[in-house]
DNA sequence: CGGATCGAC
DNA sequence: CTATGTCGATCCG
C-alpha cells in the first residue's frame, strides 16, 4: 500500500494543499493534470474545519522548523568540526559492520485492494476505481491515480476529481484470504518471511538460494495457469514478456542474467514444456519465480525489490512498480550509487515532517543527508541522526526479526458529531467491551487504559491512566476510561464536548513471568487485603480522584445503564466505600467542590481504625494492624529487609565489587565514602532494623524505583522490588507519607503557603524547582509531579551507569553545554554486532546524569534523606 | 508516566 | 453531507 505516500510526496513545496494533492501525476489522455487537480482539491477544501485543521498543523511543524534554525545559528565552527570527527568515527565502525553477505527481499502487490476488486469484476478493468468509502479511500487502481485519485483522500473529493470514478467498499474478508495464498508461496522461499500488512513482506531468501544451487531444472520449471480465462493467458504471456524486457532499463544491474523464460528453448518440443516455464539460480531469477507463481494462483502482480538487507529492498521494490523488480547488487559502491540521488522521502521512516525539517536545511537527497551528517548530529536526537546516518550508507537490518509481543490493542471509531453525554459514555462502554473481547481472544490484560478523542475541528487528545492491576473485561476498562472521559467532559464545562471520534486503548501489558507472579501474589493480596482502601490507589492520581472513581461506579448507572451498575454493586466487585461516596459525588459536573468533599473522605479514611488482617504483599504473612500507620510501618519494615537482599543481588550482577553492600554505588559511585560519613545513619537499607519508617518510607522508595526500572526487571523478572514499587507508589499517595518539610530543601520554591494535605502548590501558576539531578530547572505544581521527574532522572543515570559497567568515572571535561554534542560522547556504545538492529533507547540527558555525579550528588543524596 | 507526534500500512 | 483504523516508536516534560 505504497501508494499512499505518493499521496502525499509533495517532494518540497510548503502549501497545505500540496501536502494532501498530488504531483507527481502523469498527466495523461484521460487524466488531470496537476495545476487542475490541485485546484479542485482546494476548491473542496477551503474552508472545511479540516482545512483549518491541517493549517495549523502546518503552522506547529514551521515553528518546530524555526526553532531548529534558530538552533543551527548558534553552532560554532569548532562545535561542528568536532561533530565531524565523532560522527565519521561511527562512520568508521558502521563501515566495519556492513553486511552484504544476505539476499532480502520485499514483495509488494501492486494497488492491492483494487486489483482484487477488479480481478472479481473484470468489467471494472478499464474503468477508473477505488477501494473505499466516500469518506475514506483504501487505494486506487492505475487509471485513478491518473485523475489525481490516492489512497487516503476522502472519497467524495475524489468524485469530484474524477466523476466517473467507481467506489467499490473494501471487503478485508476476501483480501485475507488472497493475502493467505500468497503468503503460502512466500514461505516455501522463507518459512520465516515477515509480513507487513496484508500486501507486503519481506524475504531472506539467502538459504534458498543456495540451496537451490543444487536443484535440477524441474525443481525450477513452472507452469501456466490454464484454467483461467483467456484474458488471463494473455496477461502471463505479457508478464513472463516484461520479464524478459526487464522493463525497467533505468537498471544496467536488472536482468543481467538472460536466463530464459519461455520460447527459449525451441529444441524442446514437449507440450509440458511448452507450458511451463525453467526459472534460474540467481536471485532475480528466485522473485520472478515468486512474482511468476503469485500471478498464476492469484491473477495478481507484485512488485519486487532485492538488497542485501530491508531498508534497502524496501526501496527497491518501489523502482519498478507495478509488475517490476529491481535488484541493489550487493557491494558498497552499488548501494551508494543507487542512493546518491534519491529523495530521502522515498526512505520508510521518512515522512512528510521530517522531510520538510531536512528540506530546511537544503537536504533533499541521501547524498545530502550524508553531507550533512555533523549538522544533524546536532540538531536532531541520538536516535534521529543515527538513523539518518544509516539511512545515507545504506545500511538496515540483514535479519528479519520476529516481531515480538504485542504492545498495545486499541480500538476507535469516528462517526458525526456527537455531543451528550449519555452517547459519549455508552459508546465509551462499547468500545470497551470490544476491546475487551479483542484482550480476551489474546489473553491480554494491560495496565495502562488511554482514551482517544478528536473533536469536531480535528484536534485529537488523549488521556491515559495506568492502575495497579491489570483490567481486561468490559467493565475494568470502563471504569478506567469512563473515568478519563469525565474528566474531559468537566474540562470544557458547561459546553458540551463535541467529538467525531472516541478510541480506548490498553497497554502495559505483563509479561508472562509477570503475569503468572501476578496471580500468586498481588491479586490474592488485593483480594485479602481489599479492606484496606488505599492500596487501590492508582499511582499518579490523587486521593481525590481514587474516590470519585469509586463514586462513579456506583452514580454511573444513572446515565445510561443502571442494570450494569447494580449488578457491578451487588456483584463480585463490592467497593468499601460506596456509601461514602455515594452521597459526596452525585454531581460529577462540580468540580469546584469537589476537593472539598473529598478532604473530608480522606479524613475520615484516615482517622477510621482498621482492625483487619491483611497479607503484607512483601513477606506475605498474615499481619492485623489497628491503624494505617502500623500497617505502613509493619510494610516499611518489610521493604527495607528484603530490599537489601534484592539489591545485592542486582549489585552482584552489575557491580564487580561484591562486598558493597549499600547500594549507594549503583548511581553515585563516586561518593560512597562520602554519603557514609554525611548520613551514617540514613543508609536504611543496609540495616533492616535501624530503619526507622519515616526514613525508609521515603529512601525505600526511590531505590526501590530505580532498581525496579525495566531494563532490570528483565533480569530479574519475579523482583520482589516490583511489589515494594508498587507499594511505595501507592504509599506516596498518601499525602501524610510525603514528607513536608522536604519543601525547605528545594531552592527556589516560590509557593505561598503551606497546604496540609494534598501537598500541591497553592495557586495556578507553576512553581519552579532546580532538579538536583540534572541540574535544570522544572516548572511544576506538585511534589509528587517534581519527584517523579527526580526518578526519571535518577534512572537514566543509574541505567547508563550499568550500561557502561566499568568506567564510571566520567570527567567533567566530558560534559557540553549543549546535551546533544553530549549525546556524541556515546559514540562507542552505539556499534551494534547485528548492526539495523534498533539501538539501545538511551537517547537523552546523559550530560544531565554527568552532571549529577560529578557536581550535585550530595545535595541529591541529603534531599531523599530527609 | 502521560501526552503529543510521526510514520507505516 | 462526507477527511480511516491500528500499531509501534520517539520525544518532551
Amino acid at each position: 500500500m505504497d501508494d499512499r505516500k505518493k499521496a502525499c510526496n509533495s517532494s518540497c513545496n510548503d502549501g497545505v494543499l500540496l501536502r494532501m494533492g498530488l504531483n507527481d501525476n502523469k498527466a495523461g489522455m484521460q487524466g488531470l493534470d496537476k495545476e487542475k487537480i490541485n485546484k479542485i482539491i482546494m476548491e473542496a477544501t477551503k474552508g472545511s474545519r479540516f482545512y483549518e485543521n491541517e493549517l495549523k498543523k502546518d503552522q506547529q511543524v514551521n515553528q518546530r522548523i524555526e526553532k531548529m534554525m534558530k538552533l543551527k545559528e548558534k553552532i560554532t565552527t569548532q562545535q561542528l568540526l568536532k561533530a565531524q570527527l565523532q560522527v565519521d568515527k561511527l562512520v568508521v565502525e558502521l563501515e566495519q559492520s556492513r553486511n552484504l553477505s544476505n539476499t532480502i527481499v520485499h514483495i509488494d502487490m501492486d494497488a492491492f485492494y483494487a486489483a482484487v476488486e477488479i480481478r472479481d469484476k473484470p468489467e471494472l478493468k478499464e474503468k477508473p476505481i477505488a477501494v473505499g468509502s466516500m469518506s475514506m479511500l483504501s487505494t486506487s487502481n492505475y487509471h485513478a491515480r491518473r485523475f489525481g485519485v490516492r489512497a487516503a483522500m476522502p472519497g467524495f473529493i475524489a468524485k469530484k476529481l474524477c466523476p466517473h470514478l467507481t467506489i467499490v467498499p473494501l471487503n478485508f474478508r476476501k483480501y485475507s484470504k488472497v493475502s493467505k495464498e500468497v503468503r503460502e508461496i512466500l514461505a516455501e522461499y522463507d518459512p520465516n518471511f515477515m509480513p507487513m500488512g496484508l500486501d507486503e513482506a519481506y524475504l531472506n531468501i539467502t538459504e534458498h538460494l543456495e540451496e537451490r544451487l543444487n536443484w535440477p531444472e524441474n525443481r525450477r520449471r513452472f507452469f501456466f495457469n490454464t484454467e483461467g480465462t483467456t484474458e488471463n493467458n494473455k496477461d502471463d504471456i505479457n508478464m513472463s514478456a516484461k520479464f524478459n524486457e526487464g522493463g525497467c532499463s533505468s537498471s544496467p544491474i536488472l536482468f543481467e542474467d538472460n536466463t530464459p523464460l519461455i520460447n527459449d528453448h525451441p529444441e524442446q518440443r514437449d507440450k509440458l514444456v511448452e507450458n511451463s516455464v525453467v526459472f534460474g539460480t540467481s536471485a532475480e531469477e528466485v522473485v520472478k519465480e515468486i512474482r511468476f507463481r503469485i500471478e498464476q494462483k492469484t491473477q495478481l502482480t507484485a512488485s519486487a525489490g532485492i538488497a542485501p538487507n530491508t531498508l534497502l529492498a524496501k526501496m527497491c521494490s518501489d523502482c519498478n512498480k507495478p509488475n517490476g523488480q529491481y535488484r541493489i547488487v550487493p557491494e558498497r559502491r552499488a548501494i551508494l550509487d543507487f542512493l546518491k540521488d534519491l529523495p530521502i522521502r522515498k526512505v520508510p521512516g521518512i515522512g512528510k515532517v521530517t522531510e520538510k525539517m531536512l528540506k530546511a536545511l537544503g537536504i533533499v537527497t541521501c547524498s545530502e543527508l550524508y553531507q550533512q551528517r555533523a549538522l544533524l548530529s546536532l540538531l536532531f536526537s541520538e536516535a534521529s541522526w543515527h538513523n539518518f546516518l544509516d539511512i545515507s550508507l545504506g545500511l538496515g537490518s540483514t535479519h528479519l526479526e520476529k516481531d515480538g509481543e504485542r504492545k498495545s490493542m486499541s480500538t476507535e471509531r469516528t462517526f458525526s458529531e456527537m455531543n451528550t453525554t449519555e452517547d459519549q459514555y455508552s459508546l465509551c462502554r462499547e468500545l470497551c467491551r470490544d476491546l475487551a473481547q479483542d484482550l480476551q481472544k489474546e489473553g491480554l490484560k494491560g495496565k495502562t487504559v488511554t482514551l482517544k478523542l478528536k473533536n469536531v475541528n480535528f484536534e485529537v487528545k488523549t488521556r491515559a491512566s495506568t492502575v495497579l492491576s491489570s483490567v481486561s473485561t468490559e467493565e475494568e476498562i470502563f471504569a478506567v476510561a469512563k473515568d478519563l472521559l469525565g474528566t474531559e467532559i468537566d474540562s470544557v464545562a458547561p459546553h458540551p464536548l463535541r467529538i467525531r471520534l472516541m478510541g480506548v486503548r490498553v497497554s502495559g501489558f505483563l509479561s508472562e513471568e509477570e503475569r503468572k507472579y501476578q496471580q500468586k501474589s498481588i491479586t490474592s493480596f488485593l483480594k485479602s487485603g481489599k479492606e484496606i482502601g488505599f492500596l487501590r490507589l492508582q499511582p499518579g492520581k490523587s486521593n481525590q480522584e481514587y474516590f470519585r472513581n469509586k463514586s462513579e461506579a456506583s452514580t454511573m448507572g444513572s446515565f445510561f445503564d443502571k442494570k450494569r451498575a447494580a449488578r457491578q454493586l451487588n456483584g463480585e466487585n463490592p467497593s468499601p466505600n460506596k456509601s461514602v461516596g455515594k452521597q459526596l459525588f452525585h454531581d460529577r459536573k462540580s468540580s469546584a467542590n469537589f476537593v472539598e468533599e473529598t478532604k473530608k473522605v480522606t479524613d475520615l479514611q484516615d482517622s477510621s481504625d482498621v482492625h483487619k488482617i491483611f497479607t503484607c504483599p512483601v513477606c506475605f504473612e498474615e499481619q492485623s494492624s489497628d491503624s494505617l500507620e502500623g500497617l505502613n510501618r509493619h510494610i516499611d519494615m518489610c521493604l527495607s529487609g528484603t530490599l537489601v537482599k534484592d539489591t545485592m543481588e542486582i549489585t552482584k550482577n552489575y557491580d564487580s565489587r561484591e562486598n558493597t553492600c549499600n547500594f549507594f554505588p549503583l548511581f553515585k559511585n563516586e561518593n560512597v565514602d562520602e554519603c557514609q560519613k554525611n548520613k551514617p545513619d540514613q543508609l536504611a537499607g543496609t540495616d533492616p532494623s535501624a530503619s526507622t519508617s519515616k526514613n525508609s518510607s521515603n529512601s525505600t522508595e526511590k531505590f526501590t524505583q530505580i532498581i525496579s526500572d525495566k531494563s532490570h526487571r528483565e533480569r530479574q523478572p519475579n523482583s520482589l522490588s516490583d511489589i515494594a514499587r508498587n507499594l511505595c507508589m501507592k504509599q506516596r499517595l498518601l499525602p501524610k507519607r510525603i514528607p513536608r518539610d522536604c519543601e525547605d530543601h528545594f531552592e527556589k520554591t516560590e509557593h505561598t503557603e503551606e497546604n496540609s494535605s494534598s501537598c500541591f502548590f497553592e495557586g495556578k501558576e507553576d512553581s519552579v524547582l532546580v532538579c538536583p539531578v540534572c541540574n535544570s530547572e522544572q516548572k511544576t505544581r506538585s511534589l509528587v509531579s517534581f519527584n517523579r521527574h527526580v526518578d526519571i532522572c535518577l534512572n537514566k543515570g543509574l541505567i547508563q551507569e550499568l550500561t557502561e559497567k566499568k568506567d564510571f568515572p566520567t570527567k567533567a571535561s566530558n560534559m557540553e553545554n549543549s546535551n546533544r554534542v553530549g549525546a556524541l560522547s556515546r559514540g562507542q556504545q552505539c556499534t551494534n554486532p547485528s548492526q539495523g538492529t534498533k539501538r539501545s533507547g538511551l537517547t537523552t540527558s546523559q550530560s544531565a546524569s554527568k552532571k549529577a555525579k560529578s557536581s550535585h550528588s550530595k545535595h541529591t543524596i541529603e534531599m531523599f534523606f530527609k
